[in-house]
Order: structure tokens, then C-alpha cells, then sequence
DNA sequence: GTAACTGCAAAATATTTGCATCCTT
DNA sequence: AAGGATGCAAATATTTTGCAGTTAC
């Protein structure tokens, strides 16, 4: 079985819109993302990969990355740190994550529910929201 | 103006009621957490014990109380790891952190706002929520 | 007195920075 | 050709571990 190319050129549409320069370790990065049904750690990315990214880049690619809006952190009860692809309405320096995240406490998995409505919430006299953010724990669609 | 020394006795209380002995170090630690009405990251408690105890008791200790299910890791959207107090039902092991963490994004504090409910929220088919965090970020009381 | 806790040293891990070289445009 | 990206080395930062000395009970 060969690789998957069916994201080749969504790839290279995403990285030149961005101002990206299309280089291996970035289309290879990307294409991670785009096929991974959940979200990604630092760690994750040198393993798929093979390692054939220096340690640097792979750190240097997720930092353009995030700072293009193409991805996002997620934050995670144990505080490790994952990477998720941002929605298209991600524009540079303005995220908007207020979706759902869901980890899958049997396969580990962190997914974006992106079609789920973060529900209203009253807060405290005095507080205004401005962004919110929901992950749920429990068990995933494919664990089910 | 003297040490506030109205949480003395609840500090013992609590540290004996886990088992823990009452040392200098988890004293100091936890009378932090009960003075400060928002979560505190390790760096915070370093500054605020004057460093005076070591780093490595600070990891220590935290870890301890987390054990314990004295306090608790609040996920945040930048990664940071922050602590802060659990309720009296979070039992050893097992955590009823179902509440909402606040984001100040004026004053940078972060603070459980244990009153309020989460809201339910309805996952796609095959999905089995078992824990839910919600984290809002905005402007808090005191900074409105 | 004994078990548990602390501090110091050091190891292991994670992240950032500088710079020479290579690649994309 | 020029600017940006990569890889390597090394500096920083963070967290963990081992062990000897100290403290709580």
C-alpha cells in the first residue's frame, strides 16, 4: 500500500495560503495532521515520522504552524501538551476553539468535536466570558 | 500586619485527615492555596515561600497533595501547569473536578468557580462522556 | 526509635537559541 | 540570487531520582 496522497494538494493550499514555504518537514507535519482523526503530541509527530525531522524542527514547525492558525493546542487534565487542526475560521492570531474536546480514556485519543455547540454557561455576578473551552473525558465513538 | 493565621487549624486538620505529617514545607504550601482564591502554578509557590524550600520538596509536596486529592491540575489553553484546591468531596484517587475554571485574562488569575453547574452537553452518537471540564476565559469580578 | 520528609547533587527530559548550510521561491 | 528553513551544537528550563541527614510522631 502506498502513502495516502489524497491531501497533497489541500497541503500545499494550506501552506501557501499561509505564507508557508512548502517544504518536506512541513507538508509531511501537516499531512500528519490532516490524516490523524484526533489530536497530535510533540512526541507523536517524531514517531510518525520517523524521526527523519530534527527534534528542532518539528518544534519550529508546530510554533509556525500555531502561529498561522493552521493548529492549536489543547489543554489536557495531565497537562500534556497536544495539537489539534484549527477549523478553516481559524485566522491568523484569532482562534476560535470553542468547540468541544473529546480524550478517549480507553484508546487515548484526543478528538475535536467540532460540530458540537459549547453550551451556554451562567457564571458568578461580575464575570464576563469571553472564550470557553470544554473537554470531556470517557469513551469515543470507535471504542464504544 | 501578622501571618493570617486563621486557616492554622484547618491546615492541621486537613494534612492529618490525609495522612500527610505536618511539616514546615506542606504547612506553607497549603496555607497558599487556602489564602490564594485562585490556582497557583509552581513558580508561584516558589516566589510566594520565599524559596524557602526546596524545589524539589515543592514538586514533592504537590505531588503528595495530588495524591491525596488536596488539590488538582487545572488544564489551561497555554499549557502552564496550574494547581488549585479541590473540594472536600474530591476523595484520594478520585476527583469530582466537574466544575468551571475561570481565566482572568486582566489579572491572570485562575479561579474554580465551584458553584457553577456545567452545563449538560450532547456528543455525537457514541460518545460516552464520564468527566467533563469546562475552562472560560474573560474578565473576572474583580477586574470589572 | 522509626518511618517519613527534606535538601543537595545529579540525571533525565523538554524547550529554546545561534549559526552555518541547504532549499524554496 | 536572496530569504527563509533546516540541522547540529549547545544553552536553558523543567522534572525526576538517589541518597544522606533531619524531623515528625
Amino acid at each position: 500500500m502506498s502513502t495516502n496522497r489524497s491531501h497533497d494538494s489541500e497541503i500545499d493550499h494550506i501552506l501557501k495560503h499561509n505564507q508557508l514555504s512548502v517544504t518536506d518537514s512541513r507538508k509531511k507535519i501537516l499531512e500528519l495532521f490532516l490524516q490523524a482523526n484526533g489530536a497530535l503530541a510533540h512526541g507523536d509527530i517524531e514517531k510518525k515520522t520517523g524521526e527523519k525531522f530534527d527534534r528542532v524542527t518539528v518544534y519550529r514547525t508546530l510554533q509556525a504552524f500555531m502561529e498561522k492558525g493552521i493548529i492549536h493546542t489543547i489543554p489536557t487534565a495531565d497537562n500534556a501538551v497536544l495539537y489539534a487542526l484549527c477549523k478553516d475560521d481559524c485566522t491568523e492570531g484569532h482562534h476560535h476553539d470553542n468547540h468541544v474536546h473529546f480524550v478517549c480514556n480507553h484508546c487515548g485519543n484526543t478528538i475535536c468535536l467540532e460540530e458540537v455547540v459549547v453550551p451556554e454557561v451562567k457564571l458568578p455576578k461580575g464575570f464576563q466570558p469571553a472564550e470557553v473551552q470544554m473537554i470531556v473525558s470517557g469513551i469515543c465513538s470507535e471504542c464504544h
